[in-house]
RNA sequence: GGGCGUUUAGCUCAGUUGGGAGAGCGCUUCCCUUACAAGGAAGAGGUCGGCGGUUCGAGCCCGUCAACGCCCACCA
């Protein structure tokens, strides 16, 4: 075995080895309880980054830590067509051959995207392999492929029969660059200073006019009306009455509405139904004409003199006729949120068109109820509230996009009028038997998305796997797609399956630098777990990443803490070969414990036992910073630290070498075990050093018998450390003899303890009485030590030592007395907190006598 | 405008029924002791954001203020 830790020759191993074992395929436990997790599908054009990192091994901790518990543990992987991403990057593509889709047809082109998914699709899942993803590819799945296609038009076919999907003319978000439609959620919006224009439109009849304010001028060429607040005194004669739209010459009416809030601006709005939601929505209520002025490319189309100009264009260039014609006010800095399409940052346009909605309020309604009865539960909880107030107020979901990659909308349409929804392509018109043709748009990418925890187990299909691993027992996902996936697979989940598709939602953070910021490409902090994988190995990725996990904290993550989780598999590494170098038989890779230990055998299998449920129960309320950290604390601390060091005389003594052996390589191999979720790699390369046989991923979980207690042993560590304490005060190497003379009132001192005490803190015991004068006195317990200071020590250092002691228990003393002193502290806090405190006040008070004793002796 | 979160050691953060302020990294001193110097031992460092309240007792509960961050909203 290597001196050192070598963690990416080490990666390269294991996880075929896995894979061919079948480790990873439920069925590697018959009969064992499920426990299933969904991935949260990556988009097929994706690169891993470091969320995925921390995604990634959060869900392989939950799942290699079930399968290792017995459950049929599976884990399905898969990827997302992500419709506008990847067509945008084929597109992309095909432009630098100067090839616009339009030119090769909608058929080649959705065949140019299938074969850039053939060549580069697979990119991800390497990347999973590579971070040790325990997933089973028996069972991975494409949101486009055969299966799930068919799922998604069962949904939709389904919801159309039932109501829930429609068609309508309706102001959508509207992406001029991707020429697509976008649902509300997929609109990102940003404060941005603008303009608020002052326009003043006249009325017909020549008596004056109205001044209505817009961020968005050029909007005023598809004007049919301006409105005002009902009760608003200042037009209240004015509704009614006709005004002439500058530059157009159209005439509108004035009317009341109460949208309008009088405090804005004028108290007056002009109302444009083709371009802008509320507009519509008053247009509808006041009859007015909705004339729309731009094309699908933000292009003006109204006739007249801005035909051809975009919409940027387009408000200049209104701006400055209005000006020339009088009718401009006022421009002022204005500023407002702006919305951006998600998928190219273009600036959404609301847009007139036919699209096809979801009617959400049925669907989020049992959605809601399944959270509120706890059926699905958030972790942490504060999440629900977001989802709750989300759910409420949602509007009909579009799910119509113009574009050409994904699900193409099953509904077919005839010259007589009749629409046909259907499960099978139709040939002809059900209605007049004439032809038919399919609707150009394709569902959005989320729509297939939505069905993910059901349809990868087989549904419609009722399947195996659907009866046994839905719902699912856990979704891992960043709360930034709570709203677009989450809540969506709830209210498909349950519409479908009639139950909540997960038992539990774990939500992660961001990762972030360690300075807390946000990572980014721009600001050139953001890290590739790649890039860390090839210089510093996974394991140490994810050991870092788990560290600075908190449930539903943002992570934060710097180079130096992965380069931590590396030296520490270099203390694992090198613990193991101090273990094998002592361990000349194999370790019973299941169970194996000695039967009544003794000493410190004794003592680190009882702190095992502790430390071992403690981290189980951590890890079951999904904190595994905290589990990971005691874990390591106890592996580095108390395992290497404390008891590999007191295992080697333990080793040397033909009484107590058998046990040591057997302490030695049960605690080794268990830890092996409680870390290989997080370190897979490593834990299973060592694995194989230690147990030999079999893989680590397929053992058994531990679980250690509770085993009583040793006080004295900590007894012992008491005296090592004050040794070692006076040493450091005095500047007494390490190395020089020291003897120890010792007051034993309890009896604690064991033989074994003088090849310990001479090892650990180079003393040698003897027996002793009580000493004053040219003594120092070392406490534990009831243990007392005495070290002759003679030609030893600098009397004032000493002194020094002393005085702080006695510092820290008059503080404690001080402390404990005035609550003693307080009657209704004695009387109102509960007995054993009483007792407790009497208890540090008596220890106190006999320290500080025998400290002062000393420190008057140490003078004279 | 509404909602949520954060504020604890130099840095990043734990601290879950209110009962002796913690970890990692960094820093100081000493030590190459036969698993590991990518190591070991000892140590310094905090009025737990401010104010007020409840309580025998508050980092933790309540109120309030402040700073920072995030999400939502039909800001013409």
């Amino acid at each position: 075995m290597e001196a050192t830790y070598n963690p990416i020759a080490i990666e390269k191993r294991w996880y075929e080895a896995w894979v061919e074992a079948g480790v990873f395929a439920p069925e590697y436990r018959p009969g064992g309880e499920p426990f299933c997790i969904v991935i949260p599908p990556p988009n097929v054009t994706g690169a891993l980054h470091i969320g995925h990192a921390l995604n990634l091994t959060i869900q392989d901790v939950l799942v290699r830590r079930k399968r290792m518990q017995g459950f049929a543990a599976l884990w399905v992987p898969g990827t997302d067509h992500a419709g506008i991403a990847t067509q945008n990057v084929v597109e992309r593509d095909l432009a630098v051959e100067g090839i616009d889709r339009h030119d090769i047809g909608r058929q080649a082109f959705v065949d140019q995207v299938w074969e850039w998914k053939r060549r580069y699709g697979n990119r991800i899942n390497t990347q999973i392999r590579r971070m040790g993803a325990s997933v089973d590819w028996g069972r991975e799945r494409f949101t486009m492929d055969e299966g799930l296609s068919k799922a998604v038009r069962e949904v939709f076919v389904r919801l159309y029969e039932e109501d829930l999907i429609y068609r309508g003319n309706r102001i959508i978000n509207w992406c001029p660059r991707c020429h697509t439609a976008l649902a509300d959620i997929e609109v990102e919006y940003e404060d941005e200073i603008g303009e608020l224009v002052s326009i003043t439109y006249p009325f017909a009849d020549g008596s004056g006019g109205i001044t209505v304010a817009t961020t968005r001028a050029e909007t005023m060429l598809g004007d049919t009306g301006v409105a005002v607040h009902p009760d608003d005194a200042r037009y209240i004669d004015s509704v009614g009455k006709t005004l002439l739209l500058p530059l157009v010459g159209r005439e509108i009416p004035v009317v009341a509405d109460e949208f309008v809030d009088p405090e804005f601006g004028t108290g007056a709005v002009k109302v444009t139904p083709a371009h802008d939601p509320n507009d519509f929505e008053m247009g509808a209520r006041h009859g007015l004409e909705a004339v729309t002025i731009m094309d699908e490319g933000a292009v003006i189309t109204a006739a007249g003199p801005f035909d051809g100009l975009n919409r940027f264009e387009a408000r200049i260039a209104v701006k400055e006729a209005l000006a020339a014609a009088g009718a401009l006010e006022t421009v002022e800095e204005h500023e407002h949120s702006v919305g951006h399409c998600y998928r190219c940052r273009t600036v959404v346009e609301p847009y007139l068109s036919l699209q096809w909605f979801v009617k959400v309020k049925p669907l989020t309604e049992p959605a809601i109820q399944a959270v509120k009865d706890g059926a699905t539960t958030f972790v942490p909880r504060r999440w629900e509230n977001s989802y709750f107030h989300w759910m409420e107020n949602l509007r009909d979901w579009c799910i119509s996009r113009q574009i050409w990659w994904g699900h193409r909308i099953p509904a077919w349409y005839c010259d007589c009028g009749a629409v046909i929804v259907a499960r099978e392509d139709p040939e002809s018109c059900a209605e007049c038997g004439g032809a038919v043709h399919q609707d150009e748009d394709v569902l959005d990418t989320w729509f297939s998305s939505a069905l993910w925890p059901f349809s990868t187990l087989g549904w419609p299909e009722q399947t195996a796997d659907l009866a046994t691993f839905y719902p699912n027992s856990v979704l891992v996902t960043g709360f930034d797609i709570i709203y677009f996936w989450v809540a969506r697979m709830m209210q498909m989940g349950i519409h479908f399956m009639g139950e909540a598709p997960f038992t539990d939602l774990a939500i992660t953070g961001l990762v972030r630098d360690a300075e807390g910021r946000k990572m980014s490409k721009s600001i050139g902090n953001s890290i590739d777990p790649l890039d860390v994988a090839d210089e510093h190995g996974v394991d140490p990725l994810r050991l870092a990443l788990l560290q600075a996990a908190s449930p539903g904290q943002d992570v934060p993550l710097d180079m130096e803490w992965v380069i931590a989780a590396r030296r520490f598999g270099n203390k694992l590494w090198n613990g193991l070969r101090f273990g094998l170098s002592n361990l000349d038989g194999a370790v019973p890779p299941d169970g194996g414990y000695p039967t009544a230990p003794e000493g410190a055998n004794a003592w680190i299998l009882a702190r095992l036992s502790d430390m071992t449920h403690r981290f189980d129960e951590l890890c079951d309320s999904y904190r595994f910073s905290d589990a990971f950290g005691l874990l390591y604390n106890f592996t580095w601390s108390e395992l290497f630290d404390w008891y590999v060091e007191m295992s080697k005389p333990l080793l040397r003594d033909p009484r107590y070498v058998a046990e040591t052996k057997q302490t030695l390589g049960a605690v080794l191999r268990d830890v092996l075990k409680l870390f290989h979720p997080a370190i897979p790699f490593l834990t299973e390369e060592l694995w194989s050093e230690l147990v030999g046989d079999g893989l680590l991923a397929g053992a058994a979980w531990p679980q250690p018998p509770a085993v009583a207690f040793p006080g004295h042993v900590e007894i012992l560590q008491g005296l090592v450390t004050g040794v070692r304490q006076f040493r450091s005060t005095h500047g007494i190497s390490p190395r020089q003899p020291l003897t120890v003379e010792i007051v034993d009132p309890d009896a604690v001192v064991a033989d074994w303890w003088h090849e310990q005490l001479e090892a650990l803190a180079a003393v040698t015991l003897a027996a002793g009485e009580e000493r004053g004068s040219g003594y120092t006195r070392l406490m534990s317990g009831n243990l007392q030590g005495f070290i002759r200071l003679a030609g030893l020590i600098d009397v004032d250092a000493e002194a020094a030592r002393i005085q702080k002691a006695l510092d820290a228990h008059h503080a404690t003393l001080a402390k404990s007395k005035g609550k003693l002193g307080n009657a209704s502290f004695t009387d109102q806090a509960p007995q054993e907190v009483v007792e407790k405190e009497r208890m540090k006040a008596a220890e106190a008070e006999e320290a500080i006598a025998k400290l002062e004793r000393q420190l008057g002796e140490l003078g004279a």
